[in-house]
DNA sequence: CGGTAACGTGTTTACGTATTCACGACGAGC
DNA sequence: GCTCGTCGTGAATACGTAAACACGTTACCG
């Protein structure tokens, strides 16, 4: 035992010096009102006086609850980044805690989720369709456990699922560029690997063509900036080049801006550029993107409802919340 | 009882299956060597014809060891966002996890700190100095409980202590803008409330003075992106304009670029702008931030160092750690 | 005034695992 | 052939709490 100068204070410490039994003790901590009023005054002070602070090990361990909520999430990513802000801090409000579990590589999901069947966690957030399948009915079968899968379509009809309308959110930021008198668009992103990138691609795309607008396809083979800065390289210039770039997400295109301006283009003046997500980066004033807006609040307390309300067993609910288009200047021409 | 489709599966389970104890079962998950390699094989089978895996509260109760790392942040800072990614890889190559305390105003602090002490952590991870040195001296009594004090100053010599080098690098900040031959500066952070930022001002101010450069300060009354870019606003104009401003965080930095821009003045050819942090964002094309770079891996494994090394009894440790100039185009002067 | 319900508290057990102790078998050394 | 040590295993206990159950006291109602 290391750093054994203090003496660990149990219950049953606090229960010999207020001259009661333990299971007065523990009700003064977890049912106060089960306790005589003064009762639970001397053992509040007893417990006080020695430093007592119950062990929420050892409660988990007998109520079968942890409140604790697990995340499974990629490690590097702006927007999850917000979510989970969002999500730890409705959790505390309610006495809860979030146990984060990123993961690096898809190869390290296996292992994250070893560690969560381990934490017998009260509920499970899994994000990133980098998730697979097999995966995601593995969570699905442990006891107690309520996963969720938070913004990944491909969870449809395993899993509960929360996620915003990225089809409608497409299409609105499609006929908004298409408001704005583009006559070609190109659609930058990761449809090879994420579910939420294909439907907003085909949203997009769909939207686009009601207005007899093609809409090719850029793989930026990422999620991240750095993605977007080098995928606008491989935009065409010239004659060829795209009234509208629309981004995947928010992260690419903001490297989208930054990579079209570095090849000497303006933004909007030459392209415009959308995004998707509404990062607090998208609203600086260096980008002023044009975003469709998650309404993050709400996709995380529909997530915690399903989590935590027992009423759920009418079979899995999806809940598709819809975003709102946030218009910036990237979207503004000059010459509109 | 919910969801109880699905049944509970225990190492008495496994024993019963497998014909064995469950001292044995426990033996095979724990210190599989001292089982036979035959019983091994047959108990690993029978555990996963069932479906069991090891129940983490209960080994935590009597080992009395969590495996758990605590981080008690801020909930809004991109700076602590990579913070918390470099903290839980690491742990999770240990096989351990990050339990996430962030806190929005200080004080929720105490609230955050009640939990940490029901969960019996290994570690705790306290960042930003606006936990009061009254919550640090707090959580330094915990029994089994290693406490370290990350990014701040103030808990000097109440806990041990992991830092940049806040000092030097201001310095270091400081004598690149003064070689790039400006006369005048003025430094904006947030002095008041952060003593990083004390650090940092009294560091660049004094190198600054060592040429004959006065370096007043300007509150920025925040650590967000917004309070810099409504910073900006206050900075005089005309012939009082300074060459150059020193951020006192990159978030800081990066409103006070935009902030710039926006009221007509050109960065870098009006006035150089410098960060502290070395925050993805700050390498971003649009800003290419000159500013100092912490060494985010070696802090986290100084961190990690101090929670898990049993020898850490001769005294409280204090780790300063150097950081590294990077230098971007916000300091680059065309007319240099 | 008798019966009964509500209240406050103590006793006991269970949660699922790690670990100590004890025990038998087996091989080596003299 | 006997002792001793090692190895593999089982039995038993402890970790600290929550909750079921039991019991005595008090108050209320008809």
């Amino acid at each position: 035992m290391r750093g054994d100068s203090a003496v660990r204070v149990t219950s049953h410490d606090v229960a010999a010096e207020a001259g009661v039994s333990q299971a007065t003790v523990a009700r003064v901590f977890s049912a106060p009102d089960k306790v005589a009023i003064a009762t639970r005054q001397r053992v509040r002070e007893a417990a006080a006086r020695l430093g007592y602070v119950p062990n929420a090990i050892a409660r988990s361990l007998k109520s079968q609850r942890t409140d604790i909520v697990g995340a499974v999430v990629p490690a590097k990513s702006e927007y999850w980044q917000d979510v989970l802000t969002a999500l730890s801090r409705r959790l505390a409000e309610q006495g809860k805690q979030l146990l984060l579990f990123p993961f690096a590589d898809a190869d390290h999901v296996e292992e994250a989720l070893d560690s969560v069947e381990q934490y017998r966690l009260d509920g499970l957030v899994l994000a990133s369709s980098t998730i697979r399948p097999e995966h995601l009915v593995r969570m699905m079968r442990r006891p107690n456990l309520r996963a969720v899968a938070f913004n990944q379509p491909a969870a449809s009809g395993l899993l509960p699922l929360v996620m915003v309308d990225n089809d409608a959110g497409a299409r609105d930021l499609a006929e908004h560029v298409v408001a704005q008198g583009i006559g070609t668009a190109t659609f930058v992103g990761t449809v090879s690997s994420a579910s939420t990138d294909q439907i907003r691609y085909r949203g997009a795309a769909s939207a686009l063509a009601d207005h007899g607008i093609a809409c090719p396809y850029l793989e930026a083979g990422g999620f991240s900036y750095d993605a977007g800065y080098k995928a606008a390289a491989q935009i065409p210039d010239g004659a060829d080049r795209p009234d509208a770039v629309i981004g995947g997400s928010d992260e690419v295109a903001l490297g989208l801006i930054d990579g079209l301006r570095t090849g000497g283009l303006d933004v909007p003046g030459d392209v415009l550029v959308t995004g998707f997500d509404g990062l607090p980066q998208a609203s600086w004033a260096g980008y002023d993107l044009t975003t469709l807006v998650q309404p993050i609040e709400v996709l995380v307390d529909a997530t915690l409802a399903i989590i935590f309300d027992d009423a759920r067993d009418a079979a899995q609910p999806e809940r598709i919340v819809p975003g709102t288009l946030r218009e910036g200047k990237t979207t503004r021409r000059g010459h509109g």
